[in-house]
DNA sequence: GTGTAATACATCGTATCACGAGGTATTAGA
DNA sequence: TCTAATACCTCGTGATACGATGTATTACAC
């Protein structure tokens, strides 16, 4: 998939994939690998983004010896994916265009 | 709307406005403005690009003795179209993924 | 018991890119 | 005569996805 239009889903996608349960890396990774691939590097940017931005909040805990970061959402990452919900309507009008504008001509 | 989600779709979005009939700068942001805002500095690099990838064509002719630059969509800027029009399948079952761990809690 | 893969984290540098700020020049209308 | 609209352009900055690279542990095969 094309990176610029996967700019505007990864910050959204991270904070669904830990929406319902609170996650840690590696396992975001696999759990969002069928709808999207990103690189741990990419991923680990956007934990700490949206840490920054106060949308989730982190807890380390040991599992089987070996340290694991769990992140969990806040209620303002909560409010950042309804945002999109609602930014999705002017997503689809833009596509509306672009289809049309592709296939008719005026 | 969010920068990020607006990068995917502006080059398209442009070639989109361009597909039908062959248009200019000032014209291109007044046709797009009901369904993206853009600015200038904006479009210029966005033409730029493309007409370095080939998905357009340049053609400069007077007009009003003021100079316009008429851009022409190409083959290559077609086919740009109809990938982006694929990728927006991929773009709705990430929508769907978001939207769902979004509302339900498994 | 040694090697390899998987798990799990992290940093740094680079390339891409949208956009604001600023610039030039002409035409239309108040 | 001044302002707004039309029409183009450039430069610098900040954001950011990602590859490359590094560390450490566990699990499993040979």
């Amino acid at each position: 998939m094309d990176v610029q239009l996967k700019r505007g889903l990864l910050d959204v996608c991270v904070l669904a994939a830990i929406k319902s349960e609170d996650s840690y890396g590696y396992k975001i990774i696999k759990d969002m690998k069928p709808y999207m691939e990103l690189s741990e590097s990419t991923l680990y940017t956007i934990l700490k983004r949206l840490e920054g931005a106060e949308m989730l909040t982190v807890r380390t805990a040991a599992h089987d010896g070996r340290l694991r970061k769990y992140y969990r959402i806040t209620a303002a990452g909560c409010r950042r994916i309804e945002e999109f919900k609602s930014e999705w309507a002017e997503m689809m009008s833009i596509y509306q265009f672009v289809s049309r504008e592709g296939d008719e001509h005026a």
